[in-house]
DNA sequence: ACCTGAACACCGTTCAAGT
DNA sequence: ACCTGAACACCGTTCAAGT
């Protein structure tokens, strides 16, 4: 990559980072690449998909989220863990409104730029609700697909800002719903520590 | 209205079906208006938003579906008509792709023109929802928002292709976390019954 | 009353021409 | 290698001019 291209990359990224934190993730590319004070092909090129763009902007924040499970699963009960990690992901898709349903579509397409980080936070809920289930804790007629499903759907709805002051609660209830083996003082634990 | 504005109005109406269900939510107002060999700015006066539009057409879908709730609130234990309530609201919501997200909205928007429709929705979930936790099946620390919202979550969530085979399960799962408080027995006749 | 074409200010895609 | 302006085919909004 040569210095100025280099240089451009940079300064789209950090433009975009501004302009959809203000604008949200519809933002429209043209007005990206005017404030960045480059041409619009260009920026198109650096990122040719709105996926790509988000890829690039969120590629560190999904890698520390991603990372997060793993530590989960080895530090904490399964069925905390579990919770934690709906707790991580809604904190994450609270602080970057919108991007669910760019992941929850990229889901589903092989293709897109975004892809492999829906797979990874797919999987990393897979591993972290079997553990749970080996534990007995966890229902067993639900899969990843299940968990990744309500963590996309709920992730969407707390996005509109008459529901995101519920975020927590409709965590807590759908939590309940796929553990219904948590002794009575866990979930109280739970509880509380989602108050701290 | 004149005569030639009715003919108009109607056959936008029955255009905008077709194309909606070809092209979903967010087909173009304009391609509407060509397909109804009609002008963009005669579309827009009949409707002046996309959710004018939408509401128009499922203005008689969502009466029956409101009406169902009633007739569910006499028919059946509160429990079971609850439960049986969210499956409606699935079906509506599939049989209509896109329409969630739009409805989810409006809901906030007391200018939307659908939303005399979400609030209709609403005050139903939530009456079903009162009975429920009266008889003491339902859990108490949820409100009429809550039900409302996942309701919103989970008919956004089958909207996307992948998620849709997972629909009846998915609610499966939020109906236990709602109702903590069914016998199983119960529980068994719910599923037999959407099995039917 | 009702309809319409046209002008307007946008959007993302594409590519030939520049350095 | 990399950038760019311009042409393209769209979009919804608005309104003066028509019947």
């Amino acid at each position: 990559m040569r210095a100025d291209a280099k240089k451009n990359y940079s300064r789209l990224l950090a433009v975009a980072h501004d302009v959809v934190a203000k604008h949200g993730v519809d933002a429209s590319m043209r007005d990206i690449a005017r404030r960045a004070d480059v041409g619009l092909a260009t920026l198109l090129r650096h990122f040719p998909t709105r996926e790509a763009l988000f890829e690039a902007l969120l590629c560190t924040h999904l890698d520390k989220l991603t990372q997060k499970a793993n530590e989960l699963e080895t530090s904490n009960s399964p069925d905390e863990a579990l919770v934690s990690w709906f707790r991580e992901w809604m904190a994450f898709t609270q602080s970057h409104r919108g991007v669910v349903a760019l992941m929850a579509s990229a889901h589903a397409n092989a293709d897109s730029a975004l892809y492999a980080s829906c797979a990874a936070v797919h999987s990393a809920s897979a591993r972290l609700l079997l553990r749970a289930q080996a534990e007995g804790t966890a229902r067993t007629d639900m899969n990843g697909d299940d968990l990744f499903g309500l963590m996309a759907a709920l992730g969407w709805l707390v996005d509109l800002p008459s529901f995101a002051p519920r975020a927590d609660h409709l965590v807590h209830i759908i939590a309940d719903a796929i553990l219904p083996n948590r002794s009575s003082n866990d979930i109280e634990k739970q509880r509380a520590e989602s108050e701290r």
